[in-house]
DNA sequence: TTAAAAACAGACCGTTTAGTCTCTTATGGG
DNA sequence: CCCATAAGAGACTAAACGGTCTGTTTTTAA
């Protein structure tokens, strides 16, 4: 990796914290340029203009979150085990030690939806491949004689990612854990529900 | 009600608009006035700050939806009509007839909780306002003997609430009624799963 | 080692920003 | 109807904004 690769990567890992945190029109370059410790001259050397380097954060956090939960996901066998671990991803969205300012699906979702069609695109296949991925799982644990076939997959697909959102606007407006795990713990029930074994 | 207050109130509504579909940060003072077609002068006659601008707009389309959300939940008799009613208020969230750029809460919350403390203490009490009354509408659907005893008040609460802000934020940024028609159809059915009539 | 090219620094520019101030107009109680 | 008072209009300011440009340093391939 070249050194000026490394310079633009590390310019957009420090601007997409201050743009999930904040928001793109409350983030300014200033802003961004002193936490990343570049001259102008520089991050215009890489990045046409905000609105790019926008678009690279999103892109960037968003990579990295669903890199994460795929991985969660992937390391457990059975249908329930991947949706619990996807259910718990998020347990604790006060926690910034991951991602700072809380999941950037639900803040650039909100922050672009009426302003940025790029980057509402770019969340909007995130949120299309999550529920496709999802549905997949229950689909395979039904298959597989681990669910229930009374279980509707598009629809546990749409309302565990729903909760989870919903949860963790919910955790982090209130400032306390409870709401969200108040709604894992719901999850869980709901799926030990539907469980064959 | 005086002409000054028909004004005041005019540029409240008209700004609460563009805040809640651009943001705080992303609304200048120039589109509010051209919205609301009064001058600087005017503007910051009635008000102080933009932030203080901000938090009545803010405060003023919340009260809206709420006041309006209520309503439709006491037309209700029955615990499942009310949570029904409930989980139908934003039925369309790509509808902008009633409240443009989606629920407010979500958008404020999103917008405020890292950069508002006055507007995100807000919001939190209107979700918790709102997490209470539903916990109320299903102990009394137990009572009442229409809900099964079974059923954990506070888990279908968060729930519920979690799903239907979520659902938002996916139907908005896929720009399809979809997602939250799919939610919805999901919730009837586990609420009739604890039908006991 | 070296020279062409790329990366970087930061002064600078025009525009937009939130907010102020003074002057004018309109309101509404007596 | 009157006129004191409040409401509104809009030019103005200083600071912050995104973005440009030129000069300097560093990287990197030959």
């Amino acid at each position: 990796m070249k050194k000026s690769e490394r310079t633009k990567q590390f310019i957009i890992e420090q601007a997409a914290d201050l743009f999930n945190e904040k928001g793109i029109a409350g983030t300014s370059i200033d802003e961004i340029l002193q936490a990343s410790k570049v001259a102008k001259g520089c991050l215009y050397g890489h990045f046409q203009s905000k609105d790019e380097l926008a678009y690279a954060s999103a892109e960037f956090l968003l990579d990295k979150l669903t890199t994460h939960r795929n991985r969660l996901i992937q390391e457990q066998k059975t249908a329930i085990g991947k949706l619990t671990a996807f259910a718990e991803v998020n347990a604790n969205p006060l926690d910034s030690s991951f991602i700072h300012g809380g999941c950037p699906i639900l803040n650039f979702a909100v922050d672009a939806d009426d302003t940025n069609p790029a980057i509402r695109e770019k969340v909007q296949s995130v949120v299309s491949q999550t529920i496709k991925m999802l549905t997949g799982i229950v689909k395979e644990g039904v298959k597989a004689g681990e669910l229930s076939p009374s279980i509707n997959a598009d629809e546990m697909a749409v309302k565990m990612f729903a909760t989870v959102e919903g949860a963790t606007m919910m955790s982090r407006v209130t400032g306390s854990p409870l709401p969200m795990k108040t709604a894992v713990k719901a999850m869980k029930k709901e799926l030990a529900s539907y469980s064959l074994i």
